[in-house]
DNA sequence: GTCGAGATTGACT
DNA sequence: GTCAATCTCGACT
């Protein structure tokens, strides 16, 4: 049996409900990677919603289409990877079509693949290992070559998780300079996880 | 062609 | 706490 079959991918109707909603049962999924290398997955443990066209921080604020923005105008279901810096950050589009709305990933918790993570990115205690969005993208090899794929079948995937988890959610990260949108409680994470970020 | 900014991370004072 | 790394893309000359 392939390591990869084990999983079954949601379908593209679970990413059809509201963004927020979306962000906050994306919690406990499974998120698969098969590569060359091998299979690497966690489930997700941190999250954060981004409203398009009415939020401040997100990339599609007010509608705004560029090369880089393109996918989330499209239907849900489908990925946004960014460069930031000198990391890579995940998305999942979400909202209807011509709707560009869409949930980070900030965390998870390695399940599969643990030693080929840990190969990729050394690193001295494994919640130090995927606990961050730049860190999962290069934990499990995630790159802009992944830009524009959906998430309903491998290589990259997200499948049904093992537990429904305790939920907990805030104000977000990073976008301290977004004016009224820095204090929306956009953030969600599992209650007491140890991969969360910060 | 050039310049600046960014949904981050890690190293350093 | 501060700050640089490194790159894509939009805005401007």
């Amino acid at each position: 049996m392939q390591q990869d079959s084990n999983y079954c991918a949601l379908p593209p109707s679970f990413y059809e409900q509201p963004t927020l909603a979306l962000a906050e049962n994306l919690l406990g999924k499974l998120l698969v990677h098969v590569t060359e290398e091998g299979v690497t997955a966690g489930t997700i443990v941190e999250t954060e919603a981004y409203l398009g066209e009415e939020d401040q921080a997100a990339h599609s604020y007010q509608k705004r289409r560029t090369k880089r923005t393109e996918i989330m105008f499209a239907a849900p279901g489908h990925v946004y990877i960014y460069q930031m810096h000198t990391h890579h950050l995940i998305n999942i589009v979400s909202g209807a079509e011509g709707n560009p709305q869409a949930v980070l990933i900030r965390a998870i918790e390695p399940q599969v693949g643990i030693e080929l993570m840990k190969k990729r990115r050394p690193v001295d205690k494994i919640t130090n290992l995927t606990s961050g969005p730049g860190k999962l993208t290069k934990a499990m090899g995630i790159t802009k070559a992944d830009y524009g794929r959906t998430f309903f079948a491998p290589p990259l995937f997200i499948a049904e998780g093992p537990k429904q988890p305790e939920v907990a959610c805030g104000t977000r990260i990073g976008i301290d300079n977004s004016g009224a949108a820095r204090d929306y409680p956009y953030r969600f994470w599992v209650n007491n996880n140890p991969y969360v970020s910060r």
